[in-house]
DNA sequence: AATGAATGAGCCTTCATTCAT
DNA sequence: GATGAATGAAGGCTCATTCAT
């Protein structure tokens, strides 16, 4: 008795259901039973087109993120003639945005967190495919800001501390409502969390090179 | 047969392999009998002495961590009258060792990021014990850094920025593996980070206000 | 490895083998383990068909019995035109038959008798499905006995006067084996129980309104 | 540290707790952990006392009740001079009520239900120190009612008709709730309970000879 | 492609009991 | 007599997976 009666295809919509399930769960908690209830379809559709529940979860990793290139929030970010300055807001903003605000869904960004949490082995992938370009992306911005010779090894560690920052308030941000009671995460929080961040870093990066190599 | 042949007693044996078992695992993935496993004690000793494995959770959350006043590694940052960016830079290093140096177990840190990422209810009672005290404290050492008005709300994001910084280099360790190559969590590398974490924040620190309100 | 070399669906056996043990055992002390033996399936067929045990259960006494309307023991009883103490009669003999001869297997009237006892909240379906329209048949029947007007609650209290004794000579049977060396509960045995319990009904109820009123 | 403050030794306490838990729960669902808890004991006194738990449990059926001889309110009943019909009524009312009022906690009468619902093989000391006596008793008033030669097997049967409408009021209870609204097994419902079950018997045992034989 | 059925591994928990003071 | 600790046996349940249409 065919209950698919839905247009798309059976794999499509597992793969939107997955990436829901297993964002909001994780790998583990997340369980078939609810991945296949969400999609509407039976219980061994995971088996036949994907394998098994792992297949299903890579998959959903390979196909679930658009490319650095073909991000529009990151366009001013990779606008090499902008105003360096409006490219890193405009990367801490596209960061914060997508694994903040509700419209964008987080799903990547939790699945990465839940995946350096309890790593399952797809985090190679992950690695090349989204976040390697993108700190590629962040350290030609940060080379454009901070001063003096573009020694690497600064430079991917300043990046590091523009992330780091970001995907903090991401990540512990049930830490922080708790102890930043102003914090609501809403769509105006979130602007304003960029602007802090970005203010922040930029303070630091034209200073690093006047403080560079002695310790504090 | 056997009856406990080790030395120290049973619920001190079972908090310990717990706290490690937990902090690898999480709560879900850790198993009661991997725990006893490790502890070498009988299957229900966690039950009698813990009633049941959430019950060992907790216990590890409440007993592993010690209090913020009896801290050693924070008795500079507590030092009202030392230097403020000393004060910092052994606040980050305190911070950074705890997590990452192998020497002093970073169960707790672990499982605060596991307990992040798949909350178990447990969380309350780590921000208020472990969290909340070091905030107020890195938030004082800052308001002696930062020029001009101490604005609370400022205060408490440049608070955030600093730890956010600390916190990515701990939980996103097995990313930064693959992306600085250079980074190999050895001793000496980790007082290299916290000396980076430490200059960029004192940098940023020292131009807030400067910056102050326009945004990027 | 042989799955399931038995003829009959696996959800039948399973509800067979179940009122069985369940009847012999009650609902706790029956386990799963054992059911599933005894159906010869395997040990998550009861997960599988019917949820988990308490599943297996309700459906059980959703299963186990046949209405009243289609209860061939009832047919005499069910007849209005009949004369009524034959009624009274085919009444009382089919309640104690089915309770009590080997052929009708007493699977349900035993887990009513335990469902009493240990109630596991499956009794609301069991009463109005199967107990009060065998009362309500019974209140008829009695009626057209006692003489005078039809008091609905004599005509219940009665009623139970005599759903009384048959079930007493059901749950008591352990007891009365004792003192009643007679007693062997065969066929004979049965037939004289409903004997005596119609006959003993009978003068009760013919002389009810007389003695009406006055206590003893 | 000895918390047992209380004056009471604990065999007896033990003791009254353990008639309270099995009465309410039977002895499977009976927890030794329970019982001692109630009693305010420690968890080996049970252990110390009675070797284990259904040694406990077989304390409690040898100790718990009064003999015939003893029992108040059968002194009516016992009274060989008192009229048959006074004496049927008093042992109708101290039946029912021993097992229903709340003020003489019904803790044998449940306790020997849940005996015959599930043996275990305490059976035997129950039926000959307190159940025959009782039906020796009533075999003996009923045998002044009715009319005619005195058949053994005929009495046997009228005197477990009577029991059998008594226990069944006090087993059935859950059930006679739902299909006798107006019962509330209050003191007054069960004078008119007890009313009722004589009138019905009265009745039925004086015209039992004239029907004798004949079946329905 | 899709579905119903079946299966096996593993986990947490409860409970009575025993051991050693 | 009493107490804390330890132990072994079961039991119910969840879950991913596989089989057979």
């Amino acid at each position: 008795m065919g209950r698919n009666l839905q247009a798309g295809g059976t794999r499509d919509r597992l793969l939107a259901a997955a990436a829901q399930v297993f964002a909001s769960k994780g790998f583990r908690r997340a369980t078939v039973r609810e991945i296949v209830a969400a999609a509407g379809v039976n219980l061994n559709a995971v088996n036949y087109h994907f394998r098994d529940k792992q297949g299903l979860y890579h998959a959903v990793l390979e196909a679930g993120h658009k490319n650095v290139q073909e991000d529009d929030d990151l366009a001013v970010a990779r606008d090499p003639g902008a105003d360096p300055q409006a490219r890193l807001h405009a990367f801490v903003m596209a960061l914060l945005t997508r694994a903040l605000s509700a419209e964008h869904r987080p799903h990547q960004a939790r699945i990465m967190m839940l995946e350096m949490a309890e790593p399952t082995g797809a985090l190679d992938v992950v690695v090349e495919r989204h976040i390697r370009p993108r700190f590629e992306l962040l350290v030609e911005i940060i080379a454009g800001i901070i001063p003096g010779p573009p020694d690497r090894q600064t430079l991917a560690l300043c990046a590091e501390s523009v992330v780091g920052q970001c995907v903090h308030l991401v990540h512990a941000r049930p830490i922080l409502s708790r102890i930043l009671p102003f914090l609501t995460y809403s769509r105006a929080d979130i602007e304003r969390l960029a602007g802090h961040v970005t203010r922040f870093s930029l303070s630091a990066l034209r200073n690093m090179c006047a403080n560079g190599g002695g310790a504090a």
